[in-house]
DNA sequence: ACCTGAACACCGTTCAAGT
DNA sequence: ACCTGAACACCGTTCAAGT
C-alpha cells in the first residue's frame, strides 16, 4: 500500500508539470529551437512520456498557447465601454511583450480556445452598450480581435517600432519620384513610439465605432447583461 | 565553345524556378508538410541545389513570402484616400484568401519587405491627404498595416467566419450567468458574413481616422505628394 | 568554378518489450 | 495498467569529392 505513492513521489511528472516546462522552454528559444526532445531532457524524462500525456507536438504547443494566456489577468467589464476595449487589447499587448516568442502560438492555434471567451465577452458587451446591433456587435468584435491580435503580433515580431539606420537607409535608396510621402516621413519612423501608436490606434478603433453605432443605431435594447457588466 | 549553353539547357534550374516550385508546393502542402528534400523530388533535383541558390530554408521562405506578395496586384493612388485605405486593405486580403497556406509566412518573415514599401506609400499618402500630421500618419499606417495583416490573417487561419454546430454548442455550453452577451450573439455569429465584416471594419478605420485628424490636424501642408498621387 | 551526394546530427512518432 | 527506449522514416545542413 506504500509502494503507490513512493512511486509518485519517484518521478512526478504530470500534465502541468510538463505543460510548464514546455512554456518555459519555448519562451526561451522559441519556435525553431523547440522540440520535445529537448523538452524531455530539461526535465529528465523519455521523450515518449510528453506524447503519452500530450498526444502529439500539436496538441502540446496548443495548451502552451492556451497556457500563456492565462498567465495575464483579464480585465473585468466596466460601465465604460471605451475603457473596456482598450483594457482587453492592453492585457493581449502585454502578453505579446512578455513571451514574444509564445505569443504567435496563440494566434495560430488557440485564437478561439477556453481562455478567450472571457476576453470576448467583454468586447461583445462593450460593442453593444456602445451602441450597436448584434449584426454588427458580433462582426466587429471579431474584428477587433483580429485587430488587437495583429497589434500585438507586429510588435512581437518586431514590426512595429522606430526604424534603425539599417531601415532608413533601404527607404532612402527608394526612387524618390514613387516613394515620396515614405521618404518624408522617415523623421517620424525614427521617432516611432509604440505606446503612442498603441493609443492612436484603441482611439481610431473606439471612435470609429461610435460613428457606426450612429449610423446604425440598434434599434432593440441590450437584455441586461452578465453581472459583471454592470 | 557549344558546351555551355548545353549544359545550362540540360539541367535549367534557376533561382526562379525554384522559387515557382517552391511557392507552389508550399501553397499546396502547407508548413508542416513542407520540406526542401520534397522540393527537390518534385523538380529532380538535389536538395543541395536548391540550398546552393538559396543560403537556408529560412532564406527561401522568405524569398516566397514575397514571390507570393508580387501576385496580387497593387492598387494605384487615387484622390480619394478612404477608397485607398480600402483598396490596400482589399489586395492583402484577396492574397489571404488565395493563398492561405502562404499568407502566414508574409506575416512572420516579410512583412516589411521590397513588396511592400509600394502598399506603404499608398497608406501613408493617404494618411496625410486624410489630414493627420506626420507622426500620427507614421503610427497610424503601420498600425493600419497590422490591422490588415491581422485580419487577412485571420480569415487565411478560419477565426472570422460563421461559427459551425461544434462552436455554437460549446458557446452554449458557457456559464450563461458570465457569457450572457456572447450567447445572447450566437445566432448572429452563425450568420457572420465575412464581407460585411471587413467593410464594417474598414469603415470603422477610416471614420476613426478622420476624427482623430479633426482632433489632431495637421499644422504643415503636404509636400506634393508622389505622380501617383495625384 | 560550379554542382553533387554521402554523412552528420538531429527530429516526431510507432511499437514491441519492459515494469 | 502504465511507462520506456530502441527503431523508423524523416529533416536541414556540412563537407569532401566529383565534373
Amino acid at each position: 500500500m506504500s509502494a503507490e505513492p513512493k512511486s509518485r513521489a519517484r518521478r512526478g511528472v504530470d500534465r502541468l508539470d510538463i505543460l510548464d516546462a514546455a512554456f518555459n522552454l519555448f519562451d526561451e528559444v522559441g519556435e525553431i529551437s523547440f522540440s520535445i526532445r529537448k523538452l524531455a531532457a530539461t526535465i529528465g524524462v523519455d521523450p515518449m512520456t510528453i506524447l503519452h500525456h500530450f498526444g502529439s507536438k500539436d496538441e502540446l504547443l496548443r495548451a502552451v498557447a492556451d497556457y500563456a494566456l492565462r498567465s495575464v489577468e483579464m480585465p473585468s467589464a466596466t460601465k465604460n465601454w471605451r475603457a473596456d476595449l482598450k483594457a482587453v487589447a492592453n492585457a493581449y499587448r502585454l502578453l505579446a511583450h512578455r513571451h514574444p516568442r509564445v505569443f504567435p502560438l496563440h494566434f495560430r492555434y488557440n485564437a478561439t480556445g477556453p481562455a478567450d471567451h472571457i476576453s470576448s465577452e467583454i468586447v461583445y458587451c462593450a460593442l453593444r452598450r456602445a451602441g450597436l446591433p448584434d449584426a454588427s456587435a458580433a462582426g466587429l468584435g471579431l474584428a477587433f480581435y483580429a485587430f488587437v491580435l495583429g497589434f500585438a503580433l507586429a510588435e512581437a515580431e518586431g514590426l512595429l517600432k522606430a526604424i534603425g539606420p539599417a531601415e532608413e537607409a533601404e527607404l532612402n535608396n527608394l526612387d524618390p519620384k514613387m516613394y515620396h510621402a515614405t521618404q518624408d516621413l522617415i523623421p517620424a519612423l525614427k521617432n516611432l513610439d509604440p505606446n503612442a501608436v498603441f493609443n492612436d490606434s484603441i482611439e481610431v478603433f473606439i471612435s470609429g465605432v461610435a460613428d457606426l453605432a450612429k449610423l446604425k443605431p440598434r434599434l432593440v435594447p441590450i437584455p441586461e447583461c452578465a453581472a459583471k457588466c454592470a
